[in-house]
DNA sequence: AATTAATATCGTAAAATTACGATGATAAAA
DNA sequence: TTTTATCATCGTAATTTTACGATATTAATT
């Protein structure tokens, strides 16, 4: 039980409930809010920015990358995320086509 | 641990994340685009319509409707759902203006 | 070379999601 | 009134998510 059914769908159903599931998160709204809000940061000030750890953050990070919806690239010892465009108006184009 | 957070986030942030969260399954967005093509349709349809128990099918339709993408009303003994529009909009200028 | 700062990952526990069959509830039909 | 059809809910098991502390990792700094 429990197990998921991806197969039994299109790679456009997936790929819609990919991006939404990623969005289905409070903290990652907020992270995405904030990116908008400076254009671009580096982890560490979004530690600060939320309420939650560290390694949280750092979760919420990879699951918002996971899927195209931000980018991060080395600078220095820090790691500099901002949003890609791209899959943004990716999932703005799904929802207003659907 | 795995407790909810909902508390240190805005209503606006949970409000979003609720949405795209109910969208955050392929059968659910499977739901929705039938739900578009057909403008309504009873329960039993979907069941038809989807690879998906008819309890599992039930449950996906309560958590739509629970954050207000879909209503449902009585139609005989049947049920007869459809989007709801104005939560429609909201979900995409919601978007659009984040 | 040792320290510090910024992130990622691991391990883990609690909670939530997902799926199904079985059972209830309700209204039409026989 | 019994049966049938439609849908919701309950109980349950597997899976996934969420959160944290602890522990790497990596690069700048001292």
């Amino acid at each position: 039980m429990g197990t998921s059914k991806k197969n039994l769908f299109t790679p456009e159903q997936n790929r819609i409930a990919e991006l939404a599931k990623a969005l289905g998160h409070p903290a990652r709204i907020a992270i995405l809010q904030h990116l908008f809000s400076v254009n671009a940061c580096i982890c560490n000030d979004l530690v600060e920015e939320l309420p939650l750890s560290q390694s949280t953050i750092s979760q919420h990070l990879k699951a918002l990358k996971n899927v195209g919806l931000i980018q991060g690239s080395i600078e220095g010892k820090s790691i500099c995320y901002c949003v890609d465009q791209d899959t943004w108006k990716e999932a703005k184009s799904i929802l207003n086509s659907l």
